[in-house]
RNA sequence: CGGGAAGUAGCGCAGGCCGGUAGCGCACCUGGUUUGGGACCAGGGGGUCGCAGGUUCGAAUCCUGUCUUCCCGACCA
């Protein structure tokens, strides 16, 4: 049992919290709500970052990137949008502070300075874009426009969690224009599918697509598709949203094009973003009470080397293997680090790499050098076992693959057994306390039941999943007609 | 933003009622012995007691304000 961190049956919240803590991915900083992402936790961004980059790039956008401050007047262009990002938005009004007359030392704001037009920090950046779009569009032949920016945003949050929900945090958020409804709408799905095949295939966790309901819609949209994960509380969780924006912003904005009969007609729109919230579905999706359970394809680092020896001599021994087993490695691009620092004992390093989740760790000591073996530990399922060091290198390489592999296998059986069909308001509140994960039931499709139900169980409709089943029944709360269940659950 | 708890060395805490030299464990530094699951011995360094005011001869301790964090609630496209 680890020595820093709180058990996830003891106290779940602070499980997380200390991970992310002693885990060295990040640390609260003197800014209320505001995180500082450490080194490492950096590391693992960067990873997710490349990979979606990459990704982003294979399907035709491009990068770009756009001021952080948006004027007011910009702002509230698009009504539905800026009302429901009003209540939690930071707003530069002066530019500039002065010494105190009545307090030497101390700096007030110069009331001379107060800007004619309020400055809004980016919540999101729509309002910025579709501004900016309006004086790169023209005809159809400057669309579509596939534009993403990796940027900061600040949204003033209440109650804040590392990673969660801060106030501010880094993400991507994708803006494209097009001609067409259709085009605008392939490309949303298109987006949701790269999320989805990111999520699963790199971060090892099960999502499933769907479609929000009009009360969890993004403002301003007229369809928001997210991919939703399942955390091991039984909480789900929003990794991605993908939002088909309609003709909202480009008649907010007035932004026209001419068609091929040189008629002027409206762009379409679409916005995608995945944040450094990913980091924290990522930890509490796979870690467990020793510590960070890391995928292969993101761990920063994804091999460690620990040698065990007595004396110089054995150090000088075990220090040249392992250099032909780190080089054997690199060539195979696996990233590794040999761990000789004389300061650790082998107990000691073992402990830490498990806590920081490194996913296959390979103890070395002059016995196995001896008899030509290696002790390797894989941190997934905690096993161990004594190798042979023929062919080390391609046996760690394939158990890396194995041991992602196996990481999603997990993740998806926790899934699937945690989504279970309720036909009554009691079997559906029972299930939610004793069980939680996703809720499949019955719903009128009004938005009054929606919140009627939120209000009584905490659960909220995380989405209706895409090639949904149609299946008659009734509603759980108003026992009025449904033609399909709709996934609830509680939610982060 | 409401209700509760907390903030003292890098980390975890004691001291606080009852004001009077700021302590313990881990970590850190030096030396030595060690090294197959969080080593041991000896010596040593490190503090505006969250911050700002106030009471007092004297404040970590009492009073007021404020900031940050955690838990519960409200809020959360």
């Amino acid at each position: 049992m680890s020595k820093e961190i709180t058990s996830r049956e003891q106290d779940y919240s602070q499980w997380y919290n200390d991970i992310v803590v002693k885990a060295d991915l990040a640390d609260h900083s003197a800014v209320r709500g505001c995180m500082v992402i450490k080194p490492y936790g950096f590391a693992l961004w960067e990873n997710m970052r490349d990979v979606l980059d990459r990704m982003f790039k294979d399907t035709g956008h491009v990068n770009a990137y756009f001021p952080l401050f948006v004027p007011k007047s910009l702002f509230e262009a698009e009504e539905k949008n800026a009302e429901g990002f009003a209540k939690e938005c930071a707003i530069v009004t002066h530019y500039r502070l002065k010494t105190d007359p009545d307090n030497k030392g101390k700096l007030i704001v110069d009331p001379e300075a107060k800007l004619e037009e309020e400055l809004v920090v980016r919540p999101t950046s729509e309002a910025i874009i579709w501004n900016t779009y309006k004086g790169w569009i023209q005809s159809h032949r400057d669309l579509p426009i596939l534009v993403n920016q990796w940027a900061n945003v600040v949204r003033w949050e209440m109650r804040t969690r590392l990673f969660l929900r801060t106030a501010e945090f880094l993400w991507q958020e994708g803006h494209t224009a097009h001609a067409t409804k259709d085009e605008a709408i392939e490309e949303t799905r298109q987006m949701l599918n790269v999320y989805s095949t990111f999520v699963e295939e790199y971060m090892a966790l099960p999502v499933i697509r769907g479609v929000k309901t009009p009360g969890e819609r993004f403002a301003g949209a007229e369809d928001t598709y997210c991919i939703e994960a399942l955390m091991q509380d039984g909480k789900a969780l929003q990794a991605g949203t993908s939002h088909f924006l309609g003709q909202n912003f480009a008649k907010a904005f007035d932004v026209k094009f001419a068609n091929r009969e040189n008629q002027l007609e409206y762009v379409w729109a679409t916005s995608w973003g995945v944040s450094t919230r990913l980091i924290g579905a990522l930890v509490m999706a796979h870690s467990d009470d020793e510590g960070l359970v890391l995928p292969p394809r993101l761990a920063p680092l994804q091999v460690v080397i620990v040698p065990i020896y007595k004396g110089d001599e054995q150090k000088a021994l075990i220090d040249a293997k392992a250099g032909e087993i780190v080089a054997d490695l690199k060539r195979l691009g696996v990233r590794v680090k040999y761990d000789n620092n004389d300061n650790n004992r082998p107990g000691w390093k073992f402990a830490e790499y498990e806590k920081k989740g490194v996913p296959v760790r390979l103890a070395l000591g002059a016995r196995d050098l001896e008899k030509n073996m290696v002790e390797i530990a894989r941190r997934d399922t905690r096993e161990k076992q004594t190798i042979s060091l023929e062919g080390i290198a391609q046996h760690v390489d394939s158990l890396l693959l194995d041991i992602q592999h196996a990481m999603f296998r997990k993740a998806k059986a926790y899934q699937e057994e945690h989504i279970t069909p309720a036909n009554s308001m009691e079997e559906f509140v029972k299930l939610l306390d004793e069980k939680g994960g996703f809720i499949a039931a019955h719903w009128d499709g009004t938005d009054e039941t929606e919140q009627a139900i939120k209000e009584k169980t905490k659960a909220t409709i995380r989405c209706i999943p895409l090639d949904n089943p149609q299946e008659e029944g009734v509603c759980i709360l108003t026992g009025k007609p449904s033609t399909q269940r709709v996934l609830f659950a509680r939610a982060y």
